[in-house]
This record gives C-alpha cells, structure tokens and sequence, in this order.
RNA sequence: GGCCUUGUGGUCAAGCGGUUAAGACGGCGCCCUCUCACGGCGCAAUCCCGGGUUCGAUUCCCGGCAAGGUCACCA
C-alpha cells in the first residue's frame, strides 16, 4: 500500500514540514536546572483541593528553579467543556498564589501559544499524517458497538482487553478494503501502530514514585479522533515536547498509560520528559478512603474554602505541610519566612496517598490567622464579607477604628496572650457579632432570677468604666463574696459545699447578659470597648 | 479479574540493620484561669501478617493480605 496516497487520503492537503514546528516552538533559553512543568486541567472550570495540590507541586518547582509555569486547556473534548471554565480556574488558582508566566490565560499570548489544544489542531494532524506516511499509524474504522462486542469477548475469555495484536482488526487490513471503507464514507480514527510487546517490562525512574516497573504498551491507541482532533495522550506528546516541558507532574491515575505516552515519545523522536506521578488527596467515604472526586465531593471545590473565609495563606500552608513533609516543622522554625524560601523538591513528595484531614487545615488556620496584624485582618474579614458576609457584617466595616479596637484588644493582637480563636472569616465575623449588633437574648443562666438580679444590680453599684482590671475584678470577686460564692477559685476548690458557687459563675451572669455568650474573650476589655452606656445598658436588659 | 503502586499510632508522618520508634493534628488528664481561647506538663503505638537472611530486623529478600490507581474515539 501506498502509504503517502493513503496519508494524503486520510489528512488531505499542505501541512507544514515537522520542522518548522522544532522552529516555531524552539528550546527554551533557560538557566541549567530550570524546570519547565505546566497545569493542563480540561475546561470543566470545576477545581478542588486535589487539583491545588498538584498545582503548587507544579508551582513550586518550576519558579524555585527559575523556571517556567504554564497553563494549557485541553479541550480536546468538547462535552467537558463549560462557559467561562478558564476565567474560573485562573481566578481560583490565583487567590491562591499561583500564577502562570505564559499559557492560556486570558489575552495570554506567548511563544508557545496557542495555549488551548483545540486551536492546535493543524499541529497534531500535521505529526499524525507523518506517522501515517513513516506507516507508524493507521486508519481504523471499528464502531463503538464492535469495539464495546470485542471488549466483551476478550473479558469472557480472560485476556486482556483492548485494540492490540491480533485484535487490531484494521492493522494490516489489506488495501482494498481501507479504501472501501474510504469510498463508502465510513468514519475512522487514526491508531497507532504499536511496536511494543506486552511481555517486555523495564524499570521506569520516576521522580516521585522511584522506579517503577513498566510494561510496553502493545496497545493501538486512537492518536486522532473520527473529528480529527487528539485523544490526550497524543496532544500530551506533541504539546509537551513542542512547548518544552522537561518535567510533567501530573496525578498518579495517568501512570497506567505512561507506556502509551513513552513510546509516543519515541516513535514522535521527541526527548522524553522527566515524570513525577503524585498520589491523589483521598477522603474518607464510610468505611473505605478514595481520591477526591469533583462529582461527589462538591464541598471540597475551592470555592468553597473561599466561601466559608479560609485564609488562601493557611490552605497553602496545610497543602505544602501534605507536599513535602518537613515543611511543617520549617515553617515552625522559620514562622516569618516567605514560603517561597522553602527548599522545596519534588524528591520529598510521598509515595503514598494523603487523607484529607479537617481538623488539621482548621488548627493551621487559626495559628496563621493568629499571626496577621489587626489591620491585615481588617482586610482580610473585609473582602470576605463584601463577597459572602450579610448586610449586617458588611456594617461593621463602616467605622473601621471600631473594629480595629475590637480586633486589636480582644484578640490580643500586637500582645504577649495572642487568641486563636478565629479559623475562618465567616466564623470570625460571626464571633465579634455581639460589639455590634445587641446582643442576643438568651435564658439559659445557670442561677435563680432572684441571684441574676443581684448579681446584676450589684454589679452595677461598683462599675465605672474608668476602673482598671484590677479594681474591676476585685469589685467582681467582692460581689461574689457578699452574695454567698466563693470570691477566690481555690478556696471553692477547696470546700465546694460551702459556697453556692464561685466566683466563676458570678462573671458568667455578666457575661451572658454583656454579651450573650457564655464563652468570651475577657470580660473587662470587652466592657472597655464597648463602653459605659453600652454596658450598662445591657445589663439592665438582662434583668429577669 | 489482569497490570501497577502503597502499607510506621485515629490522621499527616520522621526513620534507611542495633533508637526509650521523632514531631504535628486530634483524643484524654492535669496545671494556669472569671468562661473560652492561648500557653505549660503528662498519658495512650505488639511499626499489616507469615516465612527467611543476619548475632540482631520497623528497616533487606520472598510469600500472603489489605488499600489505592488503571484497563474509552474522557481527560
């Protein structure tokens, strides 16, 4: 068979010499050990926690080797696509630090550009009709009905399924019967004539897995779809290699068809990539863990952290803490340093998969919450509430010394006694409420209305808010003493029986009736802030 | 089911032939204390199982078992 006629058949027309592709597309001028990796997400605009991992894997080392980070969409299927899916990616990513120096971005338009694979099309086309002359890739005109009968068969049967060997209908099909298959207007793929034999292993360095066994692939897979664009691996080859990325990390599902993509590679003469297979974040699903999926666990998308006001800082922290294990104890030794400063190396990724752990991302968020000044927390409450905060919270923001005071002495900010009380922005804004608004009515005190009111109202016989903490207390504890509680906590420690209580339910009284919670900051700074008319007046409404 | 990968406390993990088997989160207890938060101190682990190799295996080898991934004209 003819096997120019046949690729000017299949791909009709002047594509260009492979060469100006190498020309077009040249080696990138970097320094030595530069990395060159990139994100490649399919256009689905939905990214989740797992997908962050393997991006500020990317991230990191790319620019901690002055390399490059690129985007590329590969939209090589156009059911996955959704409207607006690339804004959305690049802005989720973005809040999170990471950034692209070239690729698909909006007005992006670089060296390597396009950046997204359907605009690539001619690029592909032009390799695969090459492979078709060199007799490296062939027409296949098997329906899906046949390829579904033949999958069965082989299943029944024990062996292993697939297009490969002498299942490879159209393989070696003789001349006539592609040609009328041609002429009779039946769809086709193009398939790539494998050369690889099932039985040949050989170890494979990956640079986070190790050595890894691999198995040659034997399979024809579809290079060109019947619609002449690329199946992923294909695209993957010729874009990695044109784009000049020396190092793919990608997510450990795509190690079974790294043998696919190795002898692409080879039979393209592309130099391989280096591979670095990271295992997914997994996520307790009853009994078992599974990776993290965007159908089932729409809660983990990234959005939603942003919804819920996690600092994108603290979510970067725990995903570094997952990537590279000693970075937490370096980020403890070195609490100010740039996280970027942070050595880095895909070497240190574990082999194994990571279970996504809550109460750990929510203990980092409340430490690195605990270390901004009050104004980076002003503005970091304040762009959280003007996206997901209630017309109410965004009020707060109106007299912004307020609330600086309430942060500052509170929350002990700029002080030795520094709170964490805050994990998120949402759960912060929620525990200031009562500087605010009035505080909430509640009844659940724990003394008699005839002690609340004493409490109460003697309470107010000795406040002036121009008493210091130590005065304040003391008056507090006088009052305890004089209505039958123990003014001092070891003395009731000592003999409960002899005391109603203690000093510590006197004070929750105020509290409560200050603040509407039993739980709080201290007492005497929250009635500084919120002033002598404010005070009093609350706790005059607290009385039964 | 075939193939690949992984297997140290509830979770993340250090460890690379001899250790009292780090550390962090969570849990529990105590201290501090007007509550909470912070902080301090302490408690809880037969290193998946079975064989080897070795004077000695969590560490090396083999075999099980378990978990995860993958077997598309999806990426």
């Amino acid at each position: 068979m003819d096997l120019n006629t046949l690729a000017e058949r299949l791909l009709p027309g002047e594509y260009p010499a492979l060469d100006t592709f190498e020309k077009q597309y040249p080696p990138r001028d970097l320094p030595k050990n530069a990395e060159v990796t990139r994100l490649a997400p399919s256009p689905t605009g939905f990214i989740h926690l797992g997908n962050l991992f393997v991006a500020i894997a990317n991230e990191r080392i790319a620019h901690r080797s002055g390399g490059v980070l690129y985007l590329r969409i590969e939209d090589t299927d156009l059911k996955r696509k959704v409207e607006g899916a690339v804004e959305a990616v690049i802005s989720a990513l973005d809040y999170f630090d990471i950034r692209f120096d070239e690729g698909a971005q909006i007005g992006g338009d670089d060296t390597y550009a396009p950046g997204y694979q359907r605009q690539r099309a001619h690029i592909y086309r032009a390799y695969a009709k090459d492979l078709i002359r060199r007799g490296r890739a062939y027409p296949c005109f098997c329906t899906e009905e046949e390829l579904a009968a033949l999958r069965e068969e082989q299943t029944a049967n024990k062996e292993v399924t697939g297009y490969y060997g002498k299942y490879a209908k159209w393989r070696d099909a003789p001349e006539e019967a592609v040609y009328a298959a041609l002429d009779a207007g039946k769809p086709y793929v193009i398939r790539l004539k494998s050369m690889g034999g099932a039985s040949h292993k050989f170890t494979f360095h990956d640079e986070i897995k190790g050595d890894v066994t691999v198995t040659e692939n034997d399979q024809d897979v579809v290079i060109l779809k019947s619609d002449g664009i690329p199946t992923y691996h294909f695209a993957h080859a010729v874009d990695d290699h044109l784009m000049r990325t020396t190092l793919v990390i990608r997510g450990e599902e795509w190690l079974a068809s790294l043998p696919i993509h190795l002898e692409l590679f080879d039979v393209l003469g592309f130099r391989r990539p280096k591979y670095g297979h990271n295992c997914s974040l997994m996520k307790m699903d009853g009994e078992s863990k599974r990776k993290l999926s965007k159908r089932k666990d729409p809660e983990l998308s990234l959005s939603y952290y942003r919804q819920e006001g996690y600092h994108p800082f603290a979510v970067k922290v725990y995903m570094l803490t997952l990537l590279n294990s000693d970075f937490e104890e370096w980020h403890m030794k070195f609490p100010d340093k740039p996280l970027e400063e942070f050595p880095f190396r895909i070497g240190k990724m574990s082999k194994s998969g990571a279970l996504f752990d809550l109460d750990k991302l929510n203990d980092i968020s409340k430490t690195e919450l605990a270390r901004l000044s009050a104004e980076e927390m002003l503005a970091f409450l304040k762009a959280w509430a003007a996206d997901y905060g209630t017309p109410a919270q965004q009020a707060y923001f109106a007299d912004e010394g307020y609330l600086l005071k309430v942060l500052t002495l509170c929350m002990g900010i700029g002080g030795k006694k520094r709170r964490k009380d805050f994990v998120t922005a949402k759960q912060a804004m929620e525990e200031i409420g009562y500087f605010f608004s009035g505080r909430t009515q509640r009844d659940d005190y724990r003394v008699d209305e005839a002690t609340r009111n004493a409490i109460l109202d003697g309470f107010l016989t000795t406040f002036s808010i121009e008493n210091d903490a130590q005065v304040w207390f003391s008056n507090v504890k006088a009052l305890a003493g004089s209505l039958g509680f123990a003014a001092e906590m070891r003395d009731y420690k000592a003999n409960p029986a002899a005391y109603k209580g203690s000093v510590s339910d006197v004070a929750e009284v105020l509290r409560i009736a200050v603040t509407g919670r039993a739980n709080t900051p201290d007492l005497w700074t929250i009635m500084q802030i919120l002033g002598d008319a404010r005070t009093r007046e609350r706790i005059l409404a607290a009385r039964a």
